[in-house]
DNA sequence: TCAATAAATAAGCATATACTTATATAATGA
DNA sequence: TCATTATATAAGTATATGCTTATTTATTGA
């Protein structure tokens, strides 16, 4: 069993992690959504290395999962990280970002594996 | 009004300042009863100017009081913080860190001034 | 008034972080 | 097979962070 300090600062990894709004923009948007990289790059206007490594970050700490399919990878939500209940606490109380996603759309920027 | 992508900025400072088990763990101490500088050095094993730093950072965020009583600067939550609600949460899920504080009372190293 | 105690601040430093550009790897489709 | 597209990785760099030690400021009580 663990003891209460580690557990304390395994959530001050947690927090610290989610605690940059690139990582913590995505973590929302994959909450609503499955994105690929060149979305994200899209979304928060930055170049693909930066997403890509702090896509990596999340994936390292098991907060993302992600898919190849085809060309594309996309990444979603990991409900099945230990932490996960309280990592939905904090992204149910972050701001909607689906209107991004809505924008995307509209300009014929999302990608589609159908 | 702010802009939603405002608001995720202003959740993912608050994250990054709870994202530090010190801080993280003077915000739990302080949910549960008011400290002073003196006994935080003390939990945290920690020398008094680091500490004053991290206070330093948490007071500026507003996210913490400070009441002088006599020599003693003592600590508190601030529940006036305008995201207090998010913050309550977040803390609300931290372990306990009342047997710490306990402790310290057993080898009589709490500041009192009635 | 002055020594002791509590706390804040300043300055310096080692490490961590978030980017940059360049390049490697992987999948697609002509 | 090869150009194109998507993504990851590597290496370099500027800045941020969290400590350290030294010093200043504030309060108490003899």
């Amino acid at each position: 069993m663990q003891t209460a300090s580690a557990d304390i600062e395994t959530a001050a990894n947690l927090l610290k992690l989610l605690g940059d709004k690139t990582r913590l923009g995505i973590m929302k948007v994959v909450s609503e959504q499955e994105c690929c990289v060149c979305e994200f790059v899209e979304l928060f206007q930055m170049t693909q290395p930066a997403v890509s490594q702090h896509l990596r970050k999340l994936k390292d700490a098991g907060l993302v999962r992600e898919t190849r399919r085809g060309q594309w990878i996309f990444y979603s939500l990991n409900s099945d990280h230990p932490q996960f209940g309280f990592v939905r606490s904090i992204i149910e109380r972050i701001p909607n970002q689906t209107y991004k996603l809505d924008e995307l759309a509209a300009q014929a920027k999302r990608i589609c594996c159908d």
